[in-house]
RNA sequence: GCGACCGUAGCUCAGCUGGUAGAGCACUCGGUUGUGGUCCGAGUUGUCGCGGGUUCAAGCCCCGUCGGUCGCCCCA
């Protein structure tokens, strides 16, 4: 204690790190708690992997452009020479696919799981995006054959979710690939990755600048405008139904994306639209795709949920066909999206889980304040516990900056009734924990 | 990884053509005895991101650096 002088680190936010105050991170768990309970409505069973795969695993799939963080010790001795194995994951699809192929004989097909973990991706932060957050996945993987209704499930399950949120009007946008990837066909591309991302921001850079990037991607005039003609198609079923398809593969996934939508009907209008232009940059999906809007929030573009089919997802790490359907919700994207531009829909309200705070009226009556906290905690109320017997005033205010909604009052004499006040009406009543009711 | 802009109290920010820092909010205490949210009074809070340079003098000007925000890329 000699030195006087005392350093201070100064704390600092982490950029793209996000971390919530207790009273939003009561928010963030009431989504995952209704989240979870629609997967498990579903019969979607729960898995958690770690957050590190072997590097050659996260990077079998040839994904070699995302931002991986790799892990490493500060103490690494002679033998860890050089290169680290491990790194975090980047998202739960390949760590789902080396799950799958691993515990292989021990799974049931159909395999349905959910999966709500954190990842890990170096980008650089922006609104909506971050470089460590939630996703909560749904997959749905077969051997050899993944019946095309399940296409249709995991997007009822997505917007269920979103509905059940009150975050305004989400709109689930599907396509069909095998559509686009027909025509290409007829073109004679084989590399299709260009084209795919060109397409995909259509709606973001408009037909000039897509014609532009299809151009520069190597194809001519007429192919150009073709790809854009199809890729300006939106609409429903019927819509779909009027595409002229040129060979098999265009006919098999307008067919596909039909009867998506048709299995979709139940949806509100809005909820559901075919939209020929989004066809997303990853290239393992074969079939369905989709990505989500939030309609209600025009300030942020960028998609909350999205997925696809994928024709065989665990090639790379076992000998089987296991063709998946999966759509991946973006949650700390989603819940800091609202949060930043629609906060009134979050309901922030409480600091804490507490319900009652209980009062302590001075020390000789900490006992029975106690055991009046356990009576109600037992009947299952929430309970805090005021441990100074400070001024009523001091506990009060401790209560109201806390927003928990009722203050009990043990009694001050013996003899006297217990009472309990309502902090948000300011009415005060007697009462006794073995019968309060809220 | 590339480009634009921005770094002053815990937070949001003010600080004129350079003269060694201020507001609001928050926080602490008080406005007597067992009652909050309003009001009133008092008080605490800063290596002005960091390093260098110019100057009698730098929060302000110059260079560098680190950090942040936004856009691009990519994506949840």
């Amino acid at each position: 204690m000699s030195e006087n002088i005392k350093r201070i680190y100064k704390p600092k936010a982490i950029s793209g790190f996000p971390e919530w105050l207790p009273e939003e991170r009561l928010v963030e768990q009431k989504w995952f708690d209704h989240i979870r309970r629609v997967f498990e409505s579903y019969g979607f069973c729960s898995i958690e992997t770690p957050s590190v795969e072997e590097i050659d695993v996260l990077l079998a799939k040839g994904e070699v452009d995302k931002e991986i963080y790799a892990l490493e010790r500060l103490h690494k001795d002679e033998h860890d020479k050089g290169e680290s194995r491990l790194a975090l994951h980047f998202d739960q699809t390949v760590p789902l696919a080396r799950y799958v192929a691993q515990h292989f004989n021990e799974l049931t097909f159909p395999f349905k799981r959910y999966q709500m973990q954190r990842v890990w991706r170096g980008e650089r932060p922006q609104m909506g995006r971050m470089r460590e957050f939630y996703q909560c996945d749904i997959d749905v993987i077969h051997v050899d054959n993944l019946p095309i209704s399940f296409d249709a499930e995991v997007a009822a399950i997505m917007y269920e979710v979103l509905e059940g949120l009150n975050i305004g009007r989400a709109q689930l946008r599907i396509n069909n690939r095998k559509i686009l990837t027909g025509l290409l066909e007829t073109m004679n591309i084989r590399d299709i990755t260009p084209v795919t991302r060109a397409v995909d921001k259509l709606e973001k850079i408009g037909d000039f600048l897509v014609i532009a990037e299809l151009r520069q991607a190597g194809l001519n005039e007429a192919q150009s405008q073709k790809v854009l003609n199809l890729a300006q198609q939106k609409g429903t079923a019927a819509d779909i139904k009027r595409i002229s398809c040129e060979n098999a593969t265009m006919t098999q996934g307008a067919e596909e994306l039909v009867y998506v939508l048709d299995h979709l009907a139940h949806l509100p209008a809005h909820g559901v639209i075919a939209d020929l232009s989004i066809v997303r940059g990853l290239d393992y999906y074969t079939g369905t795709v989709y990505e989500t809007k939030l309609l209600d929030v025009p300030e942020f573009t960028g998609s909350v949920c999205s997925g696809g089919r994928y024709d065989d997802l665990a090639g790379s790490y076992i000998n089987k066909h296991l063709p998946g359907v999966g759509i991946s919700l973006g949650f700390s994207r989603l819940f800091d999206v609202i949060r930043q531009t629609r906060p009134e829909l979050m309901g922030i309200g409480p600091k804490g889980p507490a319900e009652i705070l209980m009062v302590i009226p001075d020390e000789n009556k900490r006992a029975l304040a106690s055991e009046t906290a356990r009576t109600l905690r037992r009947r299952g109320f929430k309970v805090e516990m005021y441990h100074a017997a400070q001024k009523i005033k001091k506990q009060l205010e401790y209560a109201s900056k806390k927003l928990i909604p009722f203050v009990w009052f043990p009694p001050f004499e013996d003899g006297k009734p217990h009472e309990v006040k309502n902090m948000s009406t300011g009415e005060q009543i007697t009462s006794t924990p073995e019968t309060w009711k809220a």
